[in-house]
DNA sequence: ATGTGTATGTGTTAAAAACATATAAAGATA
DNA sequence: TATCTTTATATGTTTTTAACACATACACAT
């Protein structure tokens, strides 16, 4: 992520090839997790999901919001405003057993693309070694 | 592929979850890989590209014949028109070494992005160890 | 006052994915 | 001969996502 939110959140390494462009996010899946883990908030958990990361790229706060707007009208997380504490309010999200049964579709359905990917490489150094 | 080229191509099985929504369908480093191995035209690459695919979708024939275009257009293949036997004639294409680099450069970024899914599905694992 | 960090959002544009449709030749078959 | 299927290439439209830019506000330090 950004350390600094609000600048500088490209999300791509300025990328120039066709393979470094329009990587899927994986947003939803990473959220899921995170929150499966524990209830957090917007910012919190976009330095959280450094950790689990699906590339170097740094990420859109605008993503982030409106992807936990949609989720959350999608029943898979709720909401409610955390007003304690000092400086501005925090809207924190809980996953529901909706949200934890769409994450193990998203591991089922990530298992499949990891093999896919795997075996596309194999492929490609199965005709390097054989040309 | 769809057998049946012109009709029933729908790319998804009927997905209603997110996760198997709008799959990257990685069309341009498998026609590259496929044209490693032989040069082709656009209706055998739909035949050959089920032995690599990213998924149980049948693939879109609007789709590999823009990709080749704009594949053609960035110089990564170039083409030819096949009149010889019967039947309509054929684009044959043939990859560049411009296309042979950037098909390396999608392996070394597939490897990247399977090594992430990887993390994603063991974090994910862990967690439901540890719960 | 000005900047920095925390916190949540909206708006716009560009690209990709998804889907539907058009064209045409050759051969089989009814 | 009419029409169905297979081979073959291609365009057009709509929907969705990604990418990027921008707006707001509070607290606290300098």
């Amino acid at each position: 992520m950004c350390a600094k939110v609000n600048r500088d959140c490209r999300s791509d390494g300025g990328a120039v090839c066709s393979c470094d462009k329009h990587l899927s996010r994986f947003i939803e899946p990473r959220l899921l997790l995170l929150l499966m883990e524990k209830e957090s908030y917007g910012y919190e958990l976009m330095q959280r999901i450094n950790g689990i990361t699906f590339s170097d790229a740094s990420l859109d706060p605008g993503a982030v919001y409106k992807t936990l707007r949609g989720m959350e009208k999608d029943r898979l997380i709720s909401s409610e405003w955390d007003t304690r504490g000092s400086g501005a309010a925090k809207r924190i999200y809980l996953i529901t057993s909706e949200g934890e049964e769409r994450l193990f579709a998203w591991v089922i359905s990530l298992r499949k693309r990891r093999d896919a990917i795997e075996k596309f490489i194999v492929d490609y150094e199965k005709m390097k070694g054989g040309e």
